[in-house]
DNA sequence: CCCTGAAAGTGGCATATGCCACTAATTAGA
DNA sequence: TCTAATTAGTGGCATATGCCACTTTCAGGG
């Protein structure tokens, strides 16, 4: 077997994760684009969805992403008319997020979809095997990459 | 425990993916931020330098990514001196790179810094379990999505 | 040797993500 | 109550990634 013919197979932690991120992404990506939407504005919709007219930083932190790359990722999809945005009645720092009717109608759209994408791929690693591979990435997620320096307790 | 308090636990596996790779990049870029490199940056010096002055198709297909984007990834690097690109001497269509003399000193500089975000995070959810992680993840990076339709064999 | 089709990159355009510097709105204190 | 510190977002800037339309080279078939 020549080098040349498997991943790059380093022992980076991040770099394996990145170089999967890309390859499921496009996977999930092209199976989704028939809706318009890319892999990931379907996993915003979705969050959105699930939530209850969430504040940005709520979603930027059950999405584990910097509020201000929400920020930006939510642009396209309040251009679209998917998404609308509206503060908070009682803390105008704060700016609460929903789904609008054609937002719900695409997120339903593109379930069906993604559902293909989900079952394909589960169907080809195992139903149990992508359940536990979940299981680790959200607790990488999860983890608590303490404090570079100081910032003990008391 | 609250619900605010983790995760967002998506039953996708793309958007679990991404959310690990979001955090995790996050991290490593922290640890080797004090060299200026991004996480991404130094996997990229890293491959290659351990290829043999590759032709840019083939760091691509090594790392799981398009072409135009390594192109663009690529930029920032030669422009700071990094690497530098040449046409292959047999088929001018090809370009190959190769690290400078500073991108093999960054690349060592950088390196002692990934040293220590690898160990963390080794640490925190253990070798073996580290590997077992990279393992799933190279199976997924390596998975055939067989084409959308047709293409079968004659 | 000429023409056609495949192969390798480039550039433009758009989204994905982060960090930093700021602004606006709240809350904690004196 | 007026001010300092904190919190939530925004905008600008830079990298990360992809897709598509081209341009340049090659490899073949006549």
């Amino acid at each position: 077997m020549t080098k040349t013919a498997m991943p790059g197979f380093s022992p980076c932690n991040n770099a394996t994760l990145r170089r999967a991120a890309r390859k499921l992404g496009r996977f999930y990506d092209d199976v989704i684009s028939p809706s318009g939407l890319k892999g990931t504005q379907y996993g915003l919709l979705y969050q959105i969805y699930v939530s209850n007219e969430p504040a940005m930083g709520t979603i930027a932190e059950a999405m584990v992403m910097d509020l201000s790359a929400l920020g930006h990722t939510l642009k396209p999809l309040i251009r679209d008319g998917f998404v609308e945005a509206f503060a908070d009645k009682d803390d105008r720092r704060v700016k609460r997020v929903r789904l609008t009717r054609q937002g719900l109608a695409k997120l339903e759209e593109a379930t069906k979809l993604w559902s293909i994408a989900q079952q394909r791929f589960e169907t080809m690693v195992g139903t149990q095997r992508a359940a536990d591979l979940r299981a680790m990435l959200d607790e990488v997620a999860a983890l608590d990459y303490g404090p570079p320096e100081a910032a003990l307790p008391d």
